[in-house]
DNA sequence: GCAATTCACTTGTTTTTTGCAAGTGTTATT
DNA sequence: AATAACACTTGCAAAAAACAAGTGAATTGC
């Protein structure tokens, strides 16, 4: 046995995490908010990636109700919503960046920029700091 | 823009992570595996989750097809397989303990040992061998 | 200030996936 | 040789996702 503790684990956080936002578009729009600077609904739904129009406006509204991210008026454009993280979305970003690592290793077509896996694996606390510090309020 | 050398992640790390194991009982096996010890077709049905026979055979071939997890007759007991992970599906450990640590921190009934969450913070990379060898063969 | 446009969805409908219950075949054990 | 354990498979109902079209509120353009 592993752990025998972790056999009391009757709250599992893996689980609680998968219900939180445990699906493949919710790590889509995760990555669009964390990694590229994608803030509008319009940009989530031009990511390429071919999401629903009426799948992105749930998972959207899930993860604002799980407090992972946050919906406000554009001040510039005042049709447009601005989608940001929180803090607790942003606290994501170890788990993404770990995600991100291992797919690098492990799949020959990935294609994260050679400085970034570079400054990830030597040191991922400055690489998460500079990244936050690039987030839009 | 957080990165906008991140734009041209066109063999996304993050889609190909999901593609990989990216649902809800993909995760929960894993997490079956790497720390609950479990490893027989049965435990993982009985593991109090209510998956079905059906998606349980489905995810476990999925997640051998993609050389996740390994299947191979137990010595002992003919009748039954034993599921064990891949050095490919241990490499999952760093991205699973992140998740457990979001969700300790963001759950309040989550419940990890006290000890597993301290080890954790305070020296993952321990923590990770101690799991890793105790981890079947 | 009215029409056209942008933006962010919503509403059906079809297709796919999941969940549930029952059944099947292949080793063991008695 | 019969019974049971084990690991699935199959068929069907329910739920979710994908697809296509439409709606309504704000905004910009004239």
């Amino acid at each position: 046995m592993a752990d025998k503790k972790t056999k009391t684990w009757s709250g599992c956080p893996i689980r609680f995490g998968m219900s939180q936002f445990g699906d493949k578009w919710s790590f889509m729009i995760l990555r669009d908010l964390m990694f590229k600077g994608r803030k509008y609904y319009n940009e989530f739904l031009d990511a390429g990636e071919g999401i629903s129009t009426n799948i992105l406006a749930k998972r959207l509204a899930d993860l604002e109700g799980n407090s992972i991210i946050s919906k406000r008026r554009d001040p510039v454009k005042k049709s447009r919503f601005i989608y940001s993280l929180t803090e607790k979305g942003i606290a994501l970003m170890p788990m993404m960046l770990a995600m991100i690592d291992w797919s690098q290793k492990y799949d020959a077509d990935t294609e994260v920029p050679q400085e970034f896996i570079k400054k990830l694996r030597k040191n991922p606390t400055q690489l998460q700091a500079e990244i936050l510090g690039n987030l839009p309020g």
